[in-house]
RNA sequence: GGCCCGGUAGUUCAGUUGGUUAGAACGCUAGCCUGUCACGCUAGAGGCCGACGGUUCGAGCCCGUUCCGGGUCGCCA
């Protein structure tokens, strides 16, 4: 039965207007809903453009609408018929004019009753519309999200086209390169015992494609991480990344910058303002205790450390006395939120995040003070520090002391974002993007007590910084940046080490031998002898990009097929068991004692 | 792996100090209905109260274990 025989559709239900009038149209899509009302019958039919509504009445050859009683939710359907206004008009829809006078009508596909109802804004829990992805996208927010996301990429490669942008595909099948986050690794078949891994990003692929002399790169590319998930980290998602030479730091930032721009106007109409603030990291650290502070408001950090050295507040003055230091935080306004109890619980959440615990004071619109450690203090000492807290009648501070200045930081740096989320000081429609320049090289690592790269072994040093890269670790700061909006890091980049005198030293520096050099960069190495190019770039999260223009709360919502969190896929199970046959021709063999880890 | 929250009709939820036969709304089925648009009216079907074990005369409710989901910390150069 050819169900098609002879239709077309002319036209997309959510399309039609009043200037439709007397057409003649074909429509197809799914029943939304249909209203019988004995001898009229209404049929809302819903496609990706929205919905209109058909109207069965006296008029209507009697088949049809026998036809047209039986329609049940989410049926096919194909309707062709006059468009005509309505007598009675719906204003809470686009299409509230007019409808469609059927005169003929296709039943092309029945259904079962949907286990959800296929509407905005569903309150139907995630999983059971993940196992039926198909139906949830189907509904008018996630088509919304979807056609937009089609929309940014295609922005997105127009605009690095016109500025000179080649895109490349990079392999999906590499080797695994033991540093960074957990490969997902795939057997090989004809070399047993040997695994491609899939890649974390192409980033050795795009250093090697400016030794090639394609110049400018990029490609919208899909990377795989084998990591535990968030509501803004799936273990597969995709970048927008690039790669110019002959850059240094600016040059990027300002392609990135104007990328931003354009597709903040053409995707959703928002003019941002360039340049982006640009802050080195040791100033967000100082400021707001985080990598990628929120600084859509204030409530910056202050050090209290010399104020309270000498105080009469045990805690305070060991830790400082001890090389620590104290940090604090003033929730201005807050007396009313922040009771007591409310405090309980930020000090419990800073204890879950490491800190011995939470100072505080608390002033009353009178003026009056209570806090818990005053008693400790003199009146003066509680004045100074307030004075450099800034806080007065209805304010509340919030102090952090530790041996670590990086506990006092992250401990701060959370709190931040926590409050102003409690005390609603987020504009929700507000876009604020930062610069975080000049990252630390090193990192320390309290497990292997010693540095630690911050970033893969390519980046570069500052200029300035070459001249003690082996003496002052600690103060090595890199060629490498994010831009964070709204706390959250968007895109990560760096100027890479192109030198290979400089490239031996920063092996050196972390620890590896020339052999291991060799072992696992060598192709790269090798690359470098035959002139490589300056260059540099940047790795852009599309999918938390697009979560933060759409105002989502999580990937899921912009991710066609995403994986909820212990990374399997509900509709299709994935992953799941492979044959016995599979196994053995892989040369593999399963140890069901280690599932556990 | 740790911590927090949740799991009761298809869906979203309520369910009192532990006490007869576990409810509501929407959805579903059938009938009626000419301007609905969350149509209306009438009737009906629909439950392993996540699973296992324990306490008890008696468990949706209390205890233990476990499974599943969400968030988060670790982790994510």
């Amino acid at each position: 039965m050819d169900l098609m025989a002879g239709a077309k559709r002319t036209h997309y239900c959510g399309d039609l207007r009043s200037s439709d009038i007397g057409k003649k149209v074909t429509l197809a899509g799914w029943v939304q809903r249909s209203r019988d009302l004995g001898s009229l019958i209404f049929v809302d039919l819903r496609d990706r453009q929205g919905i209109i509504q058909l109207a069965f009445d006296e008029s209507t050859a009697k088949g049809v609408f026998e036809k047209a009683a039986k329609v049940r939710h989410e049926y096919v359907l194909m309707a062709t018929g006059l468009v005509r206004e309505r007598s009675s008009k719906n204003k809470e829809i686009p299409t509230g004019d007019i409808e469609v006078e059927v005169e003929e009508l296709k039943i092309l596909a029945q259904s079962e009753t949907p286990p959800f109802e296929i509407s905005e804004d569903s309150q139907t829990s995630e999983l059971i519309r993940l196992k039926h992805r198909y139906l949830d996208l189907r509904r008018p927010d996630l088509q919304k999200n979807i056609i937009m996301r089609h929309k940014i990429s295609k922005i997105t490669r127009d605009y690095f086209d016109e500025n000179g942008f080649i895109e490349i595909e990079t392999p999906i099948l590499i080797r695994s390169t033991p540093e960074g986050a957990r490969d997902f690794l795939v057997p090989s078949r004809i070399h047993k015992g040997s695994f491609y891994a899939l890649p974390q990003s192409p980033q050795l692929y795009k250093q090697l494609s400016m030794v090639a002399g394609f110049d400018r790169y990029m490609q919208i590319a899909r990377c795989f991480r084998d990591e535990d998930l968030r509501a803004d980290r799936q273990p597969e998602f995709t970048q927008v990344d690039l790669e110019m030479s002959f850059v240094d730091i600016d040059d990027v930032l300002n392609l990135v910058e104007g990328y931003m721009q354009r597709v903040f106007k053409d995707a959703i109409g928002l003019e941002l303002e360039l340049p982006f603030e640009r802050l080195t990291h040791a100033q967000v650290m100082r400021r707001f205790g985080s990598d990628k502070p929120d600084t859509r408001f204030a409530m910056e950090l202050y050090d209290l450390s010399d104020l309270v050295k000498d105080c009469g507040f045990g805690v305070f003055a060991n830790t400082i006395k001890s090389g620590g230091s104290v940090q604090g935080i003033t929730a201005k306004g807050a007396f009313a939120d922040l009771t007591r109890k409310e405090i309980d619980k930020l000090t419990e959440f800073v204890k879950g995040i490491g800190a011995k615990g939470l100072a505080w004071v608390r002033i009353d619109p009178q003026g009056n003070q209570t806090s818990s450690f005053s008693k400790f203090m003199t009146e003066e000492e509680m004045e100074a520090i307030l004075a450099t807290a800034d806080a007065g009648a209805g304010d509340v501070v919030l102090i952090v002391g530790d041996l670590k200045k990086s506990l006092v930081y992250s401990t701060l740096g959370s709190l931040r974002p926590l409050l102003a989320k409690q005390l609603g000081l987020l504009d929700e429609t507000e876009y604020k993007f930062i610069w975080v320049t000049e990252f630390p090289f090193f990192e320390w690592d309290d497990d292997e007590e010693q540095f630690v790269a911050m970033h893969h072994p390519f980046t570069a040093p500052m200029d300035e910084c070459l001249d003690y890269l082996e003496t002052d670790k600690a103060n090595v700061r890199a060629k490498a940046y994010d831009l964070v909006l709204n706390g959250i890091e968007l895109s990560s980049g760096s100027i890479r080490i192109t030198d290979s005198e400089l490239q031996k030293r920063m092996f050196d520096l972390l620890g590896f031998s020339d052999e291991e050099a060799q072992s696992k960069f060598g192709y790269l190495l090798e690359a470098f002898k035959y002139g490589a190019p300056p260059h540099g770039g940047m790795g852009i999260g599309l999918d938390r990009l697009i979560m933060q223009m759409l105002g989502c709360e999580s990937l899921r919502d912009v991710v066609a097929y995403p994986k909820i969190q212990n990374a399997s896929e509900p509709m299709t199970q994935c992953p799941a068991a492979i044959d016995e046959e599979q196994l053995e021709e892989l040369g593999l063999k399963f140890n069901p004692g280690q599932t556990k880890n």
